[in-house]
DNA sequence: GCGTCCAGGTCTACC
DNA sequence: GGTAGACCTGGACGC
């Protein structure tokens, strides 16, 4: 990895979410994984992390200055330049979608009454949006190393890609890498991503990916928006790499992606009846979320694996050490 | 210590 | 269109 690029502080944004909204829960993920950057920090409340805007990379210093109720995030603004008025305005929009600071989660509340489970993490993550990055080539690198992989060999994978082909950044006096761009990547040779990072055959899906992306050959999230959920699952999976479990975790329509290992878990939890193996289960539970909870499937799946420990010890399901792998 | 199995999917060849 | 087999690696397990 290149020495890191000094970045300076440039202005201050406010964002007020819509309530409730808990700053803490919704920035800070479980597992490792982060919010933008597995690399960020958080510490006192603080979070520091980055992200790009088009090509130019900024460091962000979040802080809320609100409550649950009455919500409102400061974010102070780092970059080697100025940001003129249309970055900025840019940088506001990315913001508050990565916040998900414009969706009113109440209605999904409403229906966690009529669920157990749901009551339990309602009661346990109040507040908590589950936005994250809208950057689908970083998403898709993601959605590779979680394929046929243990949590742990998956951050080893993710990790691995980040500290050797990232972007390092340094802005009030912490060190932050960003995700690989499709050019760095594009410029590394398969047998080398196999060999330092321990892919395996998903060198060949993170080539090809970086190959498509320059080739602008990946769909655009608004397109994606617009288009029926199935439809934009579809384009999705057109891309090498990405089947029926990657597509639903990049689909900006909600989805459910549960794979072998979920399966299990939301079979205990829903009390659905294991009548296949756990493979063949997947489709089943996917429909039972389509069935019981619609549009909100994919926050429900969120708050779900969020929260399955103290769902472990409500319940008594039978996550043992699994749910603790994320940790 | 060594061999075997399998995992938090996807692709491809074959029928 | 449906399905079996291959694909990397590393931890668990049996011997």
């Amino acid at each position: 990895m290149i020495r890191p690029v000094k970045l300076s502080f440039q202005k201050t944004i406010v964002i007020k979410p819509i309530a409730p909204f808990d700053f803490e829960l919704s920035v800070r993920k479980w597992g490792g994984w982060g919010w933008l950057t597995p690399f960020e920090e958080f510490r006192n409340g603080i979070l520091w992390t980055g992200m790009r805007l088009k090509s130019k990379p900024v460091g962000l210093k979040l802080k809320s200055r609100g409550n649950i109720k009455k919500p409102k995030v400061e974010i102070r603004v780092f970059s080697q330049s100025r940001l003129s008025k249309n970055q900025t305005e840019n940088l506001v929009k990315s913001l508050r979608s990565v916040l998900t600071a414009d969706e009113d989660i109440s209605e999904f509340y409403t229906l966690c009454e009529k669920h157990p489970v749901l009551q339990e993490v309602k009661k346990n993550l109040y507040g908590m949006h589950t936005g994250a990055t809208q950057n689908l080539f970083d998403v898709a690198i993601l959605a590779v190393t979680l394929q046929m992989a243990p949590v742990k060999r998956s951050l080893a994978m993710l990790y691995c890609l980040f500290e050797r082909y990232g972007q390092k950044i340094r802005f009030d006096d912490r060190e932050i890498i960003l995700p690989p761009v499709p050019k760095t990547l594009d410029g590394v040779k398969e047998k080398e991503l196999k060999e330092k990072c321990k892919l395996g055959y998903r060198a060949k899906f993170i080539k090809a990916l970086s190959k498509e992306y320059l080739a602008g050959e990946f769909p655009e999230w608004e397109k994606l928006l617009e288009m029926k959920p199935e439809s934009a699952k579809k384009e999705l999976m057109k891309l090498t790499g990405i089947g029926d479990y990657s597509a639903d975790i990049l689909n900006p329509h909600p989805g459910f992606p549960i794979d072998i290992w979920s399966v299990k878990i939301f079979c205990d939890l829903l009390s659905i009846k294991k009548t296949k193996s756990d493979r063949d289960m997947i489709p089943i539970v996917k429909r039972w979320a389509e069935k019981n909870w619609g549009k909100h499937k994919r926050i429900a799946f969120d708050y779900i694996l969020h929260d399955l420990e103290s769902l472990k010890k409500k319940f008594g399901i039978a996550v043992g050490n699994l749910a603790t792998d994320y940790t």
